[in-house]
DNA sequence: TCCGGTTTGTGGACGATGTCCACTAACAAG
DNA sequence: CTTGTTAGTGGACATCGTCCACAAACCGGA
């Protein structure tokens, strides 16, 4: 098991009475505890290790309590996998922004469109178990709508598409070869993360690795022009 | 939980005593009885779904009776991620099997090619669970080498790495770009049959589907030349 | 033929998990 | 202060993976 002691998650430092300690937490604390708690467990072990009864446990909370913020685990699972796609939003989010350049600029928008392959390879290496838990929503749950009330950060499909229409502002792509071409390209990062990921090229060694990384990257440069 | 009973894989029709029937299968018999039933269990759930204690049940074992023959849950489920592995690589072979033309055409070639991304992505729209389970071998567990000790079929990268050594003979591909081409092909495919399958992209109608497959066919078409 | 060792299945138990029901303390409004 | 709602507690249950001790079936030598 080796279960190393996780960062706790408590709300605040309790007098942690022996019984029927009945302390009532500010507004919504407990859920979002929950969910930080579920994002530390998806984090270490990705889905199958948010397991409801740690969660209560690091928020200092009886298990039945989880009861009244969710209907059953699988909730509590779709809210820490928001969470974790949020995360991952951030990071792709972040990335792009480093990248200096005005907008029309063809060579920055090109720029910008490997920084946000990149920062998605690299929040799947450093991050597994949040990236898988991210796109490991459970069935019967919806992931957000492509508008996005889903959060602060445009999902990746959003923030992928942005950069593309900036290439076709640029003229770096043809309107005609624009056309859908999203799926492609994410599909291709995903599936690199994955497979490299979990998949069966995870004990490939770093050189491979990085030589999978160029290959992919140049293909689908290749497929703008 | 509409738990629909399965078919039953039971091994021979007992004689069904009340107590300590300790009739013994023929060699070998549970460990495939188990594997086969874990399969079962995939292909309706995926791997979260292979239970050890619904397999046994399934066999007309007793739970223990399993750890004659795995060490633990993880390394049946090892055995049946393997075995839908497999099944994956069978439909891929009878796919691109079905495609006529001589080594060498270049016409065939191409076919062969999309023929091999058709078989996986039917395999991952048709069988959601195996397709799951088969990427999903348990991390200390290892996928099978890659020249293919795994099985009868030669392993998806090996087919499709086949494939593209034919259409480097054929000469649609040339030398260069063949170098490695096979990750972000099948990158590409993967991370189709991912995304629209448990990923973000699952609710997406069926036109939308077909778009997508068709853009993706283009775009690694256009990356062979 | 008997006999001792190895396989293989059984019985019973334990801790952990998700979930349900009834109860009650804390809070908000009148 | 009373009253109704909300949020956490306590106890219980079925199920799961796994461990230990035991015994029946099988096998190869004497």
């Amino acid at each position: 098991m080796l279960s190393t002691k996780l960062s706790s998650v408590t709300i605040d430092g309790s007098t942690g009475a022996a019984t029927g300690a009945r302390r009532r937490r500010p507004r919504g604390a407990v859920r979002e505890g929950l969910v930080a708690a579920g994002l530390e467990l998806a984090r270490a072990g990705g889905p199958d290790a948010v397991v409801l009864r740690e969660a209560v446990r690091m928020v200092g909370v009886v298990p039945n309590a989880a009861y009244r913020h969710f209907a059953n685990r699988d909730e509590l699972l779709a809210a820490v996998c928001t969470a974790a796609m949020r995360e991952l939003a951030a990071r792709m989010a972040a990335g792009v922004g480093r990248v200096r350049g005005k907008h029309g600029d063809p060579a920055a928008a090109r720029r910008r469109l490997q920084a946000i392959g990149r920062a998605y390879l690299e929040f799947a290496r450093q991050e597994p178990g949040l990236f898988a838990t991210a796109f490991a929503v459970p069935n019967q749950h919806a992931y957000g709508a492509p508008g996005g009330g889903a959060g602060p950060y445009p999902l990746p499909l959003d923030q992928l598409r942005a950069v593309l229409d900036e290439l076709a502002d640029a003229g770096v792509l043809s309107r005609r070869r624009r056309a859908g071409i999203e799926y492609p390209i994410w599909s291709a990062v995903h599936g690199l993360a994955v497979l490299t990921g979990q998949g069966p090229l995870r004990d490939a060694p770093d050189a491979t690795r990085r030589h999978i990384e160029d290959v992919t990257s140049s293909f689908i440069e290749a497929g703008l022009a």
